[in-house]
DNA sequence: CTGAAAGCGCTTACAG
DNA sequence: CTGAAAGCGCTTACAG
């Protein structure tokens, strides 16, 4: 509560008028003349009228407030998503409560608990991996991959993965490394599919697992790509910009210059991207548009809730939206070096083949 | 509102007691029989009774929520912020709004207010830069440097500043460069100080402000770091990590060998610090601290306000808590090339000299 | 166009 | 130990 502040009744009193009238008046329903629909605003900005919420909640049984559950606020790519959600449901008259799962599946469960203790009127959730969401009793709004049963909205990330590759393909590299994370990413994958779907003309791409190889050699270990390039990779596509720093300042460490004798490429523009010498190529998501695609979809079955769904139900929105990504090119990449071994087994560029 | 889930009356009517008992069993005030509350537990927990915040927030005038206030989400160390934020509060039963001001004041001021109209019981503010909390109607902790007035916690700034230096200089470094962002930053200029006021033993910082640099030469220019090192410089101390790693970036892109012919330091230990090769020494914050004292400070205000500040009030907390931070040594950081020229206005290490 | 009344779900004195 | 009553501040039918 807003402390104490002053009340309906007491401007409605200040101006011997009902406290029905005043709340027309203020909601601007036009059930008031507009003189006196007038008086009453002027008053109530006078005396600093500060409707409250929890009396309108109560009456109304919409909190105005979206719970925004995140799989791990320390993830980089979290400040832009908070941030664009934070603004779309501002801007459609939402508070955002936030709550972090830390990666866990029992305290994500636990956080959408407390979510909806405080009353929240639906959520905007970005799932751990592999967690599908059960009716948590109201509605609620995906952000995760198009592959994800029960989607909302989501970047198209393989299409952005066919954008990374067919630049580099169309600068020339014919021998990719594609650095991916964790196998068990739904995002991850259609960013890697999306890769692999441009490897025509005889170019080919390997996939490195960077968690797996760091089961067997602990964190924080040589990715061994300047061996990668001695074989004759030219291009090394990371399936985020935190793998491909990663990339780019051990080839620098091995001495290989970037983008000279290999390119590099990362993928959400994150914020060291444009910073980093060379900058890196990456690709953006349009954050703002997930967020309002996420909200609209959220406030619509929040109405829609009350017509259809009288005491609980889980209306997701049902088409899911897969929102453009946009390549932002800078100087990790360019043309491949021309001293370059071909790859062992590519035949010369002729028909789209069956890689690896 | 959770929907309308199942309320207090109904389980009351269930059991045949008043919706005071329930009230007090589900509180746990001791005004009921064990066996009664034993009884009206269960059933709460059958029908999954989720008590209504609107309901108890329009009685008690308090909504059990506070609000997070950031200068710019998409700032690299807020995840880290709200993270230990959100778990702080939640630990201490408060929901966390977020409010993002972008930057600017205007909407810093605007987040603010709508903030009191959800109804928030108090709230975290870090502030925008040079901003000064004016009464804002509720209690409120400042998180940003003990140089700010009106904070309530912050790191040490300086003396995260001063343990860098330290290990630089004792490493045998004479010859820094300091690279800071903005000259207006409190923090900033907390980290420089204490930097600076390590600089004994003929040891000496100049300092380089990237944003002025920029202006001059547009963003993202050279920092031109390989003339420093040509000149003696032998190591680089960044205000923060997102500095660090651009001067990583560019001392390799150059072909210089970090750490072997210059050494890199950053501040705050963010997500890429451990991931780059070679991994950043930085300095890490307690966020985990700093955020349960800042909430600490602010639950404790929010309950003396009901004594002290009837219908308004800015109970800040009255003692700056100073959080102590943490030298974390990485590979970026060795003993400077022994082929170095000394700075040129150096004596020998004798005594402390006045640094430029 | 305006008002009187009821009630959203809870908790807190106050009685018993 | 338990209950009846009042009321937090708002909005929404329903009358007039």
């Amino acid at each position: 509560m807003a402390r104490s502040g002053p009340k309906l009744t007491r401007i409605a009193t200040a101006l011997g008028v009902s406290a029905a009238t005043v709340s027309n008046a203020l909601s601007g329903k036009g059930r008031v003349s507009a003189e006196l629909a007038e008086k009453i605003r002027s008053v109530a900005a006078e005396i600093g009228y500060v409707p409250s919420q929890a009396g309108r909640a109560l009456r109304t049984g919409k909190s105005a407030v979206i719970g925004l559950v995140l799989p791990d606020i320390s993830n980089p790519l979290f400040p832009q998503i908070a941030q664009a959600i934070e603004f779309a449901a501002s801007s459609a008259g939402y508070g955002v409560l936030i709550a972090d799962s830390r990666g866990d599946v029992a305290v994500q469960t636990r956080a959408i608990e407390r979510l909806i203790e405080r009353g929240v009127d639906g959520m905007v959730i970005v799932p751990r991996r592999g967690t599908r969401i059960a009716d948590v009793g109201c509605p609620v709004a995906v952000v995760d991959t198009p592959s994800t049963p029960g989607n909302t909205v989501a970047a198209d990330h393989w299409d952005g993965g066919r954008q990374i590759a067919e630049h580099l393909v169309g600068l020339g590299h014919r021998r990719l490394l594609i650095l991916g994370n964790n196998p068990a990413s739904n995002v991850q994958n259609d960013r890697i599919g999306g890769l692999r779907s441009a490897m025509r003309e005889g170019a080919q791409a390997e996939t490195l697992w960077i968690e797996r190889l760091e089961q067997v050699h602990g964190k924080g270990c040589s990715l061994g790509l300047a061996g990668k390039v001695a074989e004759g990779v030219t291009a090394f596509a990371a399936v985020s910009d935190l793998q491909a720093l990663r990339a780019l300042t051990e080839l620098q460490r091995a001495g290989i210059h970037v983008p000279e004798q290999a390119s590099v490429t990362g993928f959400d523009d994150l914020i060291w991207s444009p910073v980093v010498t060379p900058a890196l190529t990456t690709i953006r998501m349009d954050m703002a548009r997930i967020a309002t695609l996420a909200v609209e979809a959220l406030v619509q079955a929040i109405g829609a809730g009350e017509a259809e769904f009288p005491s609980h139900g889980r209306p997701v929105a049902a088409t899911i939206s897969k929102v453009p990504m946009q390549l932002v090119v800078r100087q990790s990449t360019a043309t491949p070096p021309s001293n370059v071994q071909p790859a062992p087994n590519v035949k010369p560029p002729s028909e789209g083949e069956p890689q690896s």
